[in-house]
DNA sequence: TGCATATTACACACCC
DNA sequence: GGGTGTGTAATATGCA
C-alpha cells in the first residue's frame, strides 16, 4: 500500500502531523475557495439566458448554438491535431 | 406562440434582424467567455488535486473531505429554512 | 467500430434480425412498465402530500422535512463513507 | 395566514400536539416509504439498461425509443381528448 | 404563467 | 480501453 500523509507516527510531539494537517486543510480551502468561484460563475451564466430570455431569445436555443459552436471549435481542433500527425510523419513539420 | 426577436417582419431593410443577430451574438460570446473561465476554474481544481497527491495527500480522501464539509453547510441551511417555514406558518416571520 | 445487435449481414433469411428485435423489444417492454410503477408510485406521492394538506400540514414544510432527513442520512453515509476511506490508507480495511 | 396543524395552543397537557406530531411522523413515513420504493424501481431501471448494453442494444438509442414510443403515446392520447371534445360539442358524446 | 427546485440524462475523468 | 463514479446540463414538477 501506498505510504501517506496520515501514516505519520510522529509521537514524540505531533508537530509533524500538525504540519500535516495544516497542509491538507490549506489544500481543501483552496479547493473550496475555486469551487466558490466555479459556482459564481454557473450562476453568472444562468444570468445571462435570463437577461437573453427578457429580450426575447429562448434559452433553449442559445444552448444549441453554444453547443454547435463548441463542437466546430473541437472538430476544427481535432482535424488541426491530425493536419499536424500526417505532416511530422511525413516529415514536413513546421 | 409568444413573439421571438426571430420573427421580425422587417422588410423594408433587414436592419431589425441585424440588430436582433448583432445582440444575439453579444449574448453568446457572453456565455462563451464565462465558459472559458468556468472551464479554467475546474482545470485549477485538477492542479491543486494533483499537488496535493504529489505531497501524499490521496484525492480520493480530499473529494470526500470536500463533500462531506459542503454537506455540513447544506444541512446547516436547510435546517435554518425549515426553521424560517415553521416561524412563517406560525404567523412570526420577520 | 464495435459489433452490436443492429448490425446483423444474416441475409439469408432475417431471423437474427427477428430474434434480435424481439429481445430489444422485451427490453423496451420491460422499461415502459417500470416506468409506468414508477410513475404510479410518484402519483401516490402526490397523493400524500395533498391528504396531508387536506388535514393542515403545509406540504412545503413537509418536503422540507423530508429533504432534511435524507440530508441527513446522505451525511452520515458520506462520514461512513470517509471513515472507510481512512481505514484503508493507513491499511486497516476490514 | 392558513390555520396549520403547528398552531397547538393545547396547553392543558400536549396530548393534540402529539396526536398531530404523530399524524405528521405517519405522513413522513410513508412518504419516505414510496420514495424508498420509487428509487428501487428507478435502479431496476438502469439494471435493464445495462442488461441490454450487455447483449449488445446500446442505452442512448433504447431511450430514445422509449421516449418516441411514449412520445407517441400522449400525442395519440391528446389527439382522442380533441376528439371528444368535438364530438361532446356537437351533441354526439358517448 | 413564470420561477425555483428536484430529478434525470449525459459527458467527462479516473481507475483498473 | 472499458467500466465506474462524479459533475454538469436539461427536463419536469411544484409553488407563488
Amino acid at each position: 500500500m501506498a505510504k501517506t500523509n496520515l501514516q505519520t507516527q510522529d509521537n514524540d510531539d505531533n508537530a509533524a502531523t500538525t504540519v500535516s494537517g495544516q497542509r491538507l486543510k490549506s489544500f481543501i480551502e483552496r479547493i473550496e475557495r475555486l469551487e466558490e468561484e466555479k459556482k459564481a460563475l454557473a450562476e453568472d451564466i444562468r444570468d445571462v439566458y435570463a437577461e437573453a430570455k427578457g429580450t426575447g431569445f429562448e434559452p433553449k436555443i442559445i444552448r444549441k448554438i453554444v453547443s454547435l459552436r463548441k463542437a466546430n471549435l473541437e472538430k476544427r481542433r481535432e482535424e488541426q491535431e491530425l493536419l499536424e500527425l500526417y505532416m511530422s510523419a511525413i516529415g514536413m513539420a513546421e
